[in-house]
RNA sequence: GCCCCCGUAGCUCAGUGGAUAGAGUGUCGCCCUCCGAAGGCGAAAGCGCAGGUUCGAGUCCUGCCGGGGGCACCA
């Protein structure tokens, strides 16, 4: 079905053509009518003419008798009111339509999703929540609409530390070095192998040995790094179950896939003459970068001992994903500090002629999450917060809210109703600041019940649910003729068929926080709505308008939390 | 020094060049013989500063102030 906003849009464009072709008749959500169309003052101050007459001739080509009556307000602002048989007409498809009116795409493409990148043998930490949880989000968003998303899990696990890792895994021995690395306990073999580097320069020695037979292919040494990743991956998998996250082991494509295409990155960029030598090592000079003295800044694909930097990896990286993968579009759900560096390989890429112009690759930047001293979010012993332990706690803190409350859920109930909710409240914490932001960790207000929290959500979803649990589950199938005379039903009823705007804008920015905020004032307007209008103790067809209102908002808060990767318990 | 991001109510945050800048939280005041008060209704309280562009600026431009980050071989 079309949205209500999309129908709005087709007819004033329709109009907006006749007084200038192409002219954005700027409609909007309006707090003084139902929709209000911005684009006349625009138009006019090109014509040199009076807005308000451009605005009254305007309503001369408008074909809107069936879906809005007009106002002319202001300096030439047009205000727009459904009618009540439009509005009741859109109420009643939504009840029929899976989709909510959200369409798909008309031209699916291939978006290759770069997002939450551990790093091997080492724990899971606050730092990976954003890319982790925004990049899944931005994944089921894109998926929903219809496009195709291969996920990449850019795991770090090459480099020089894995001489290291791997030495201090065959002084343990395979069987405790594994068991050790199944318990979950990442950091502390990745501290003690650490230690060991920093203080005994023969094992530093055989760190340095390491690196070279593994990178020279080494068919033993390549076996016990396998066992290192495999443990790992594995390990990831646990913190994504847990946090409901939909990567799987086969979605990690870590930086070591990478590694036998350097050479020919190098020999490419060297043969399409980018390459230059400066202070030892292979660099790009791209245009426009230029370093704290103001001299170009270079992308340095090859170290001056001949090692690749990451810079080599994220282009092989790129050109995998146009040339083998198909992608038309490449995100990267990366940290801020990061984004010169990718404006650099972009840069690069495109110089290289890997990147054409057809497909958009860009950096979804977020900030920092910061702690209550807004430094970076540390332990009280200056250590990164495991994820894990994050969620236990926010686990255990709603189980607590949840005992207080009396429930009648059992013991098992209530956990598992418990690890839903604390899902969602780190989830819809993370998500609902944008991006770009830093923000403070405060689990204390977001596992709250009150206010804009993921809990708060659930509880919405909750209310409703019950509802339909009194009622037996009867009576939903019919398709009621909606009045929506009632104020608080009008304003709820605008805010379901505002739905597919709220997950186009999310899309189109990249913004999981948009359908945040969309969703909380729509669970806004339905306690407003359940406040003022009762449902059960009703009758007849206001019972049945009443009834339908409240599944689809239950409807679209369950889906847009979905999209969100949040799923609300349907009691709590 | 150059570049990027951020400065909105006491606090945490929304705000796609449009009308009277919105929420949450905290504070204060109301509302449970009524479907889940984990709620609702109401009040007080704000765009860092100075210019500029525009019919119209929290939003765009310039400068300044304040905070964070980046700026050649760790990713």
């Amino acid at each position: 079905m079309a949205s209500t906003y999309s129908i709005l849009l087709v007819r004033l464009q329709a109009g907006f053509d006749q007084l200038e072709p192409g002219a954005d008749p700027v409609l909007r959500a309006s707090e003084r009518s139902d929709f209000q169309v911005n684009g006349v003052m625009a138009i006019a101050k090109r014509l040199g003419r009076n807005p308000r007459d451009v605005a009254q001739e305007l309503l001369n080509y408008l074909d809107l008798k069936d879906v809005a009556s007009c106002e002319i307000a202001g300096p030439g602002f047009i205000n727009l009111t459904l009618t009540s048989d439009f509005l009741s007409a859109q109420l009643a498809e939504l009840t029929t339509d899976e989709r909510l009116a959200v369409s798909t795409v008309a031209e699916p493409r291939t978006v290759v999703i770069d997002y939450s990148a551990p790093n091997v043998a080492k724990e899971m930490h606050v730092g990976h929540l954003r890319s982790t949880v925004i990049g899944d989000s931005l994944r089921r968003l894109h998926e929903f609409v219809g496009h195709r998303v291969i996920p990449r899990n850019h795991v770090g696990d090459w480099g020089t530390p894995f001489g290291m890792l791997i030495e201090h895994l065959i002084d343990l021995g395979e069987d405790t070095a594994i068991s050790s690395l199944s318990m979950g306990d990442l950091d502390s073999f990745y501290r003690a192998a650490r230690a060991k580097f920093d203080g005994d320069d023969s094992f530093k020695e055989r760190s340095r040995l390491r690196v070279v037979t593994l990178q020279n292919g080494d068919e033993e040494t390549n076996r016990l790094w396998r066992l290192l990743v495999d443990q790992s991956v594995h390990y990831f998998s646990d913190v994504y179950a847990k946090l409901d996250i939909l990567l799987t082991p086969s979605d990690v494509v870590g930086e070591s896939f990478y590694n036998f295409m350097l050479e020919d990155v190098v020999r490419d960029l060297d043969a399409a003459a980018l390459l230059t030598e400066s202070g030892g090592a292979q660099c790009v000079f791209a245009p426009g970068f230029a370093n704290r003295d103001g001299e170009p800044l270079p992308l340095i694909v090859r170290k001056r001992d001949e090692g690749f930097g990451y810079a080599a990896t994220d282009l092989a990286a790129i050109r995998n994903r146009v040339a083998d993968l198909g992608a038309n579009e490449v995100l990267y759900v990366v940290g801020a500090p990061q984004a010169q560096h990718f404006d650099m390989v972009f840069a690069v890429a495109r110089l290289a002629g890997w990147l054409p112009d057809s497909v958009r690759c860009e950096h979804v930047p977020f900030g920092n999450v910061l702690g209550p001293d807004r430094k970076m979010f540390k332990t009280r012993a200056g250590e990164t917060v495991k994820l894990v332990g994050l969620l236990d706690e926010a686990i255990e803190r709603a189980e607590n809210s949840l005992r207080e409350r009396a429930s009648d859920l059992t013991d098992d109930e209530r956990h598992s109703v418990a690890t839903l909710v604390a899902r969602a409240a780190i989830k819809y914490a993370d998500l609902s600041t944008e991006r770009q932001r830093d923000y403070v960790f405060d689990l204390d207000r977001m596992v709250a019940f009150e206010g804009d929290t993921g809990p708060y959500l659930c509880y919405a979803v909750a209310r409703i649910r019950s509802i339909f649990r009194r009622l037996g589950d009867v009576d939903r199938a019919v398709s009621p003729r909606f009045e929506v005379a009632d104020a608080s039903a009008r304003a709820l009823a605008l805010g379901l068929v505002a739905f597919p705007e709220a997950v186009e804008d999310a899309l189109e920015l990249l913004a999981p926080h948009r359908l945040c905020a969309y969703l909380f004032d729509l669970a806004q307007r339905f306690t407003t709505f359940y406040e003022a209008c009762p449902v059960l103790s009703s009758t007849g067809a206001l019972r049945e308008e009443r009834l339908a209102l409240c599944d689809l908002t239950a409807r679209t808060l369950e889906l847009g939390l979905g999209l969100l990767g949040i799923v609300a318990p349907a009691q709590m």
